[in-house]
This record gives structure tokens, C-alpha cells and sequence, in this order.
DNA sequence: TTGAAAGCGCTAACAA
DNA sequence: TTGTTAGCGCTTTCAA
């Protein structure tokens, strides 16, 4: 911790506190040689400014509280990277929690963060009964994604769209028979949009499995897609997809050949894998950019955001 | 911002903060009827105690200065993932930095942490400028398998112990021939302890490839690595491993059958791989619990200590 | 040009 | 049982 400070300059340099402090922030009202002094003295010594009592003078704060998912890799990781670099940029460091378990470990981590946070982002789903407590917090809160605090500003994001670019980029391929796999109806909604874009000759053929969304939900449902005969198939997200590509290369079933593919997310392994899947991306620029200029600005009114997301065209369709 | 303080309730209440204070606090030497009427009281205002004022007082700390790797993706998330929970569990916040670029940035950013922070992991290698630099910095630092700050202690990782147990996996399966790709001295060093530990008609023909150590440079040499006719190949990273099933699967080469693949880092991408990856993984529990211990007995004293990797056998090896 | 002093919100020794 | 007060390290108003 801070060890010297500018009480013990001036004792050192003989003068009262303020002079220090004129030298070190370089204000007008000083002699050139007492400056110099004080300026050598302070490097000697090894003064380092105390931010935390500066901002408690001031009442700023230059961090950000940021409460991510339970598994930091994926998209989130993807997210939370690209926002570090902006906050940073901007003068601010996030302080990082995880999503908690039940009210009162959220309300005593954010308790622990009064003082130093002024906004906190957000990018958890919570239940009810924590937003509301939440709401009853000092801190300004930017949902991602979710149902906002009361009084806080949300960003969501369209997920629709780039499902629905997707479908139609499998569409214009060629295909004729497309099943959904998954469960979650942001993706749905962008399925519906697409067919209901196309006309009765070029609509194709339509169905939907059912199922858990992570890798080995989507390994399971292998059979069930092949069994059905489709052209293509879109999966709610990455790492489901993948679990199917882990399918078709252990029965020998070529992707995209006999089989189109389509995940969702972007995740680092989709670039990486065999064939390299298309994906539906999140709007990670343009949400962190408009993150860091409610902060810089402070911000605190209640306010929305929409972000679109889009389709990634790969290997796999 | 912590908006209602005690004076304020103590005004409300008409009494003093030390009144409230002891309220709040459950301290002795008050009234019962008293504190229940403060306690309400405080609880219909709203009222936050603001950590920083406390922190300042009380010269404490409740955050843990981390700076991590540019690309958060990775190893680095898991790592991270991981310490932010055991830091929570045990009352302490990370604050999350950037790898500085160069000295003037990383200097900025560790004075806008001061007061804040007595602790500092570095899980990112610095130059040697910037070692001295931080090392007359207030803050302790704990660099994370790189090297040391002065004054500072460090966690190193020996990343030969999990090489040399994949290479022996090898032989163990019947590899008769194994080829080194990438340019990494640690996973040498793990090579040569292997072959240095096998009798003379145990030992495997070896050779090694110069390569980069991202996914396409595993791709790169795969043609190399084909033609050489080894049974086995060891890489310096799984990304790279990864790039060479993209070869392998491209020209319809069979792994594990035709040749074993090992890489390094226990990547996520390489758990959902076709074949899976076997790997070596890191020490990330033992590291992280000692991170913690250090941070909450407050060690400042410089110490170093070594954890080893290990490997992990799936599908390609 | 220089310094005394108040105050950010909190804690706790000490006095009443 | 209650209140006064000093002080954490800093900024800044105001007076000298």
C-alpha cells in the first residue's frame, strides 16, 4: 500500500502540505527552486499518490464493476476482453465478480464495491428478487443482454437477425429441408423472420429437434438429424454444433456436403474446427463502445439500447 | 455513489455518528430501543457504508490487482475464471489490467491503483525495463510464471513434468518414432527428461520441426510431418495441435491410427476436437489456492514457489 | 508565493 | 449509555 505521502514530503521539505501538493500537480503559485525541491525530494522518496483517498475527496471513481457468467471462456471471454481495453483507454479498471448465487452474496459483494463503483455491468440473467434488491443499491446498473434493474440502462442484443441472415444464406445454397435444434426462442424468432421472407416456392421444408444446448446435446441428436434427411441444420449454439460435427466425423457424414451447419456465438473453437463452422455473431464492438461512453459520461438515467447481431459465413455453410 | 451517511442518519435520529455507528455495527453501549430506531431508520434511507472511506480509515484493502495476457481467450480465462472465485470466496475483488505496452502505460495504470490495491498478479512476462520499473512501485507483485519482480514472489510453472509423461504415454502405446513441433525450450526440456529417463531399446527415433506455435502453423507442417513417417507428434500449444487435425483431416489422415497427436494447454477447443486432444495441462488450482493464501496473510516478502503440469489423455494419443 | 484549515465518509480512542 | 474528536491521504478555498 501507499507508503509515503505528502505530509512526510513537506515535513521532509520543510514547508506545509499544500506546497507539495502545487509541486507535484505542477499549479501556478510556487517558486521555480522550491518546485525543483520538492519534485526530487518527492521521486527520492518514492511518493506515490493515494487514488483511493483523492476519489473519495473528489467522490469519483475510476472503476467499473462488471459481474460476468460462471464460465468466463466462450463469449463472454471474447466480450469481456474487448471491454477491458476500452475501459482501460478511457481511464477505467473493472472490477470483476461473478454471477451470484442467491441475494444476500450479491448484495454483500456489491456493498463491498460502495465507494469505488459508480456503474456496474451487468452480464448475467437474474432472478427477479435480485433485481429488485438490486435496485435498491447505490450503483447504477447496465444490464447486457437481460431484463434491466429498474432505474438501470439495459443493452440488448437482436439475436434474431443474423439467425434469420443464416437461414437465408442457407436458403440461397441451395437448401431445401431445415431443422432447428435447440430450445431457445431468440433463435426461433430469427427462423420465423426468414421463412416468413420467403416466398411460397423458395420457402424450404421445416422441422425442429429438440434439446439441451451444449456439446453433447448436440453429438446426441446426431442420429435423429441424419434420420430426417435434412440439407441443412442451424444449432442454438457453438458448441452444440460442434458436438454434431463430432457426430457426422465419427459416422463418416460430410459437412457441408450432405449436411449444412450452422451454430451460433462465434466461439473460438467454431474458427478452429473441422470443417470451420458458421456462426452467428454478437455485436461485441458495438456494445462495448456504447458501455464505455455511459460510463465516461456518467450516465445514470434509465435508458435502451438494441444491438443486431450477424451471420459468419465458414466452412460448414 | 454511496449516497446517505451516517451523519445523515445520525441527524435523522438526532444523535451522533458514533451512536449510528455503533447501531449499525452491533457494537456494545447502546440501547436496545435506540438501535432498533437506528437501525430502521437507516434501512428506510438506504443506507450503504462506503467501503473506500472504511478501506481509507482502516488502511485495508478488499481488491487484488490483476494483469493479464492480450488475449483473454484461452488458458489465461480458465486460469482466471478460476482465481476470481477463489478471491470472492475469501472476501477479495480482482481489478483487471491490461498488459501494458510500455513502460509509461503500465506505470499510469498501477498509480491509478494505488490505495486500492496491495497485491498485484502478473500473469504476463515483462521486460526487464519494466520489472525495475514496477518494483519501486508500492504494490506487492506476484508474477505468475514469468520472471520475478524484486522484492516480489513467484509462482513458476515446470512445464517439462507433463511433457515428459505424454512422451512416456507414447512409447508406452508403441511409438516407435516422434517428432517435436514448434520452438518452445520448456516442452524440450520435457522431450530430453523422457528420452534421458528410457533404456536404449525403449528410446524412440526423434526428431524435431521449427515451427510458429499458432493453429496455422500446426497446419503448415503438416505435410512435413507426414512425410517424416512418424508415429507420434508432440506440440508446443494445442492451437497449433488443432491446426494439424485441420491437415490431417483435409488428407484424410487418420488420428490417432495413423499417427498420435499430443498438445499443450488443455485449450476448451481441444476438448471438443475431432479426435479429442490429449494434452498437458497446467497447475491451475495449486497455483490460484496459493494466490489466495498469499493475498489474505498478506505476504510481502518475497518467496518463490514451483508447480508442475500434467498430461491428459483422450482421443488423439 | 505560501499555508491553515475544512472536509470526503468512516473508525475508534477517549471522555463524559 | 452517549458524544467529542482525531485522523486515514487527499484537494481546495480562503486568508496571509
Amino acid at each position: 500500500m501507499a507508503t509515503v505521502t505528502l505530509k512526510q514530503i513537506a515535513i521532509a521539505a520543510n514547508t506545509s502540505i499544500r506546497t507539495v501538493n502545487r509541486a507535484l500537480k505542477g499549479q501556478q503559485g510556487i517558486g521555480e527552486a522550491k518546485r525543483k525541491e520538492i519534485l526530487e525530494l518527492a521521486s527520492k522518496m518514492g511518493y506515490t499518490p493515494n487514488i483511493a483517498a483523492r476519489n473519495l475527496r473528489l467522490q469519483r471513481s475510476n472503476f467499473v464493476g462488471v459481474i460476468g457468467y460462471k464460465n468466463i471462456d466462450g463469449v463472454f471471454s471474447r466480450r469481456l476482453n474487448d471491454l477491458v481495453q476500452r475501459l482501460e483507454a478511457a481511464g477505467f479498471y473493472p472490477i470483476l465478480g461473478m454471477p451470484p448465487e442467491n441475494v444476500e452474496d450479491c448484495r454483500k459483494m456489491l456493498l463491498e464495491w460502495s465507494g469505488f463503483v459508480k456503474h456496474v455491468v451487468l452480464f448475467q440473467s437474474l432472478s427477479e428478487e435480485l433485481r429488485n434488491e438490486l435496485s435498491s443499491l447505490p450503483q447504477h446498473f447496465i444490464s447486457i443482454d437481460y431484463e434491466s434493474i429498474s432505474d438501470g440502462t439495459s443493452l440488448t442484443i437482436d439475436r434474431s437477425s443474423g439467425v434469420k441472415d443464416g437461414i437465408l444464406h442457407l436458403v440461397k445454397s441451395g437448401c431445401k429441408k431445415i431443422f432447428w435444434c435447440g430450445k431457445l426462442a431468440s433463435r426461433e424468432e430469427g427462423l420465423r423472420k426468414a421463412l416468413d421472407e420467403l416466398s411460397d416456392a423458395e420457402r424450404p421444408e421445416y422441422g425442429h429437434i429438440q434439446a439441451g444446448i451444449n456439446f453433447d446435446d448436440g453429438y446426441a441428436i446426431g442420429s435423429d438429424l441424419i434420420a430426417s434427411g435434412v440439407d441443412a441444420a442451424f444449432f442454438d449454439t457453438d458448441r452444440m454444433a460442434l458436438g454434431f460435427l463430432k457426430y457426422s466425423w465419427r459416422h463418416n457424414i460430410k459437412v457441408p456436403e450432405q449436411i449444412k451447419v450452422i451454430g451460433f456465438d462465434n466461439d473460438t473453437a467454431g474458427q478452429q474446427s473441422c470443417p470451420a463452422l458458421s456462426t452467428v455473431a454478437h455485436p461485441i464492438d458495438e456494445m462495448n463502445n456504447k458501455i464505455v461512453e455511459l460510463v465516461e459520461n456518467a450516465h445514470l438515467e434509465a435508458q435502451s439500447f438494441e444491438f443486431k447481431t450477424s451471420f459468419i459465413s465458414r466452412e460448414s455453410a
